[in-house]
DNA sequence: TCCTTCATTCGTAGAACATCGAAAGAGGTG
DNA sequence: CACCTCTTTCGATGTTCTACGAATGAAGGA
């Protein structure tokens, strides 16, 4: 046998993918940072490249959280692999939910 | 002392509420029923008689979680409490997204 | 081939979470 | 007052989560 490539990521398809999971995914601080970057850059950015504060290897763990809720795609592009937002997809399953997600405020300084 | 009343349930401003805290407490089953419930009765509802599938003090854990999470309010009636949610308040601190996690289907059958 | 870079997996530790049953408290009714 | 109903709190349990360092593997350049 010749060497094994590197394993096929997988990317459920957004139609089986529950609302809770999308939820969970959304529910943490770094990965919601990661998001927000993510729409900035349509284009999509290297894994190792995204301005969070934890070690590589927790980065690792959230981009497994993040891609198997069906957020993001990610692809092997010689060494480094790439990073993109499922945007238009999450749209057509859950209309208009990453665009309130992203559109909140971390905190609102007018109380309400 | 004469007798203690109940406490004074505690509800945040919804200004000071991290939308991380608002995707965890959608991030729950039971919890997205209880929400999917209130939706559809806006003039709120005793805490035992919501259509769900745990034991009452896993049920008021829930209620907690939610209530901190300024996504319901509650107040004593008797010896029942009365939970309505916060939609209008919500709409307005994060405009769009009650209504994105309620509009998605548990599962879509089209896969997309 | 050697070495560097990029990213992952593994093992582990600590915190948080969902769940239940038992006990307790407050309100209302007889 | 006694009793019943509604709901919460407490304590315990097992699971899940986030985090890290160390080790591993693949890709590409010198």
């Amino acid at each position: 046998m010749a060497h094994n490539p590197r394993p096929a990521l997988e990317h459920p398809q957004l139609g089986v993918v529950p609302v809770t999971a999308v939820m969970h995914a959304l529910s943490d601080e770094t990965r919601l940072a990661i998001v927000h970057t993510l729409l900035a850059e349509p284009t999509g950015r290297a894994c190792g490249t995204f301005p969070v504060d934890v070690a590589p290897s927790t980065l690792s763990h959230h981009f497994k959280v993040l891609r198997e809720a069906g957020l993001i795609h990610q692809e092997d592009r010689g060494t480094q692999r790439w990073t993109m937002l499922r945007a238009p997809e999450l749209d057509a399953r859950f209309p208009g939910l990453l665009a309130a997600v992203i559109a909140a405020p971390e905190l609102s300084t007018d109380p309400s």
